[in-house]
DNA sequence: TCAAACCGTGCACAATTAGTGCATGATCGA
DNA sequence: TCGATCATGCACTAATTGTGCACGGTTTGA
């Protein structure tokens, strides 16, 4: 809002391409281009050098990022107390998430506001937690739900963003139904080392727990399958090709040939999902009232696990 | 640079209106009123409100007005470390100040950049020092040289402006050559309390200094006449009509009808010569350079008047 | 009390700026 | 060596931004 080019050489500073940092923005990859180009001539400076058949920040333009950071996050600031001491909302509000997130979290959220403030033009947008990053700081999403990561996304994360913990989602193992652990109410992974596994492609945040979870047993799981979606992965355990982890987040559907078991033993796999906002923009009423409202949907959740635990 | 309707802001903060904020920025009336109006609808804020025949910035609208101060404070910072590191100048540079400052101080300044920077377009505008404060925010110029005034000027000039001080210029009599006293190598102020003083009109920087030079005295002088440039003043002291003071840097001109006499006794009045930037830009390589042949100037200016004090 | 001078704003129109779509050259992987 | 990918330049178009003038409201001076 400050300044778009600012918000365009941020994405590309995260993205490190200008064809990435297109579609992420909304532009053409020559208005990205041209753009950065303009920045460097009214600046006089080198932002990017050609390195093969991309283009990277010059050290000059990483410094400049990194002021330009700290400027956006005071105008967020600003803009935000502005608003809040006004008390007007913004006209649109973008909210992001992954799968299971913007199932369970994002959606009661968009229904509550949809609710209170039908002036507000609110736009769901289900992403992978790296792209949420990307999206919000295109400014094209306020607000994300994403799986925190030990890595801090990319580089000066904490410059850019601030997170609030709503809550802890622990993993849970799959199996089939004709498993020789299935009759039991919990299950430890060592008991599974053996087992073929099934896990998500690529180096997801999904992936990265995974290993986690064995690594910090000492063992190294054998992963016969991949899958990208919960749906397909279960259908494999389904037909008995191995067992997986599931986020207790994600509904299990009506898959009959499978049961999902609480894990015992030493490691207990578990992923923290976070609330993130750009840095500076928490005083805005909407973020307000939203974290507010993630919250108390975090704790229904959790207080309904509880119960459940009780019952079962 | 950053933002234009920034600059057009802080400049309305300034004058406290539309017409003085468009003759200064250079846009037209309609460009202003349209800019904040901009500004309000982008932030769903009212900044301004109308009283009278003008306008006025609301409270939220100051509180907005001293968060941009300090944003662009930041950005003049990061845009003139930029430059600094890459060495790479601004095209335009401009130079503001008062009269005598704009002769004596800013002539030299822009020849030696015109001969050691021939590739900057330097720019020499002769202003009133609140003027050149507003061409500053204006971003028409970007260094002034002016009187520092015991006022800072309008509110939040820390905020906005830093200062170096060049030289303190004492002020002189001037007195008709018939005059009782025109023989004395000095003269006291006091001595004069009773004759027809000439002096600048309206509410100037200088005039401001005249009058604080008898209240600390305790004598109230009498103003008989008033004049707006110094070639006037000195014409009517040459015709007898009363006395005047004028800066040791303003020239006297051939008038042989008139002479200049220092002033002894309890009060010396002096004015102060600052160079003014808006705060952050010190960085710049332009700006730097630049300060540091004003204060050469400056002090063979001071060394100069030694000498002749010797010789006196 | 009325007219003239100002001030800010709205509106039609013009000028400048910014973005798109396609073509091009350059680089990397198979 | 061919195809894929990437960034960028260019002609064209869309959108933003600024201008000039007219108008309503307010103050000042006769």
């Amino acid at each position: 809002m400050i300044d778009p080019r600012f918000s365009t050489l941020r994405v590309f500073s995260s993205t490190g391409s200008v064809a990435r940092t297109a579609e992420l923005t909304g532009y053409s990859p020559s208005a990205v281009s041209a753009q950065l180009r303009e920045l460097q001539r009214s600046l006089g400076i080198k932002l990017i050098a050609k390195e093969g058949r991309g283009v990277r920040l010059t050290s000059a333009g990483q410094q400049l990022v990194s002021g330009i950071d700290s400027i956006v996050t005071q105008w967020e600031l600003l803009a935000a107390s502005a608003r809040s001491a006004s008390g007007q909302l913004q006209a649109h509000f973008g909210l992001g998430g992954f799968s299971t997130a913007a199932a369970q979290l994002l959606a009661p959220l968009a229904a509550s506001l949809r609710a209170t403030r039908p002036e507000v033009e609110v736009q769901l947008i289900e992403a992978q937690p790296q792209r949420c990053l990307d999206l919000l700081l295109a400014e094209r999403i306020d607000l994300a739900v994403i799986v925190a990561s030990q890595a801090p996304g990319g580089g000066g994360a904490k410059d850019r963003f601030e997170q609030t913990v709503l809550l802890d989602d622990p993993l849970d193992v799959v199996l089939p139904a004709s498993h020789r652990l299935a009759q039991r109410k919990s299950v430890a992974l060592e008991d599974l080392a053996d087992d073929p596994w099934i896990s998500e492609s690529g180096q997801s945040v999904y992936r990265a727990l995974f290993v986690a979870a064995f690594t910090s047993l000492g063992v190294t799981p054998h992963i016969a399958h991949e899958a990208v979606e919960w749906e397909t992965m279960i259908a494999f355990i389904g037909a008995g090709l191995g067992v997986g982890l599931l986020p207790r987040l994600a509904t299990l559907g009506h898959a009959d040939d499978v049961v999902r078991r609480r894990i015992s033993g030493a490691a207990k796999p578990s992923r923290r999902i976070v609330a993130v906002t750009r840095k500076g923009s928490r005083g805005s009423p909407l973020i307000e009232e939203s974290l507010e409202i993630l919250q108390r949907t975090a704790e229904r959740i959790i207080s309904q696990r509880s119960a459940e635990e009780l019952d079962g």
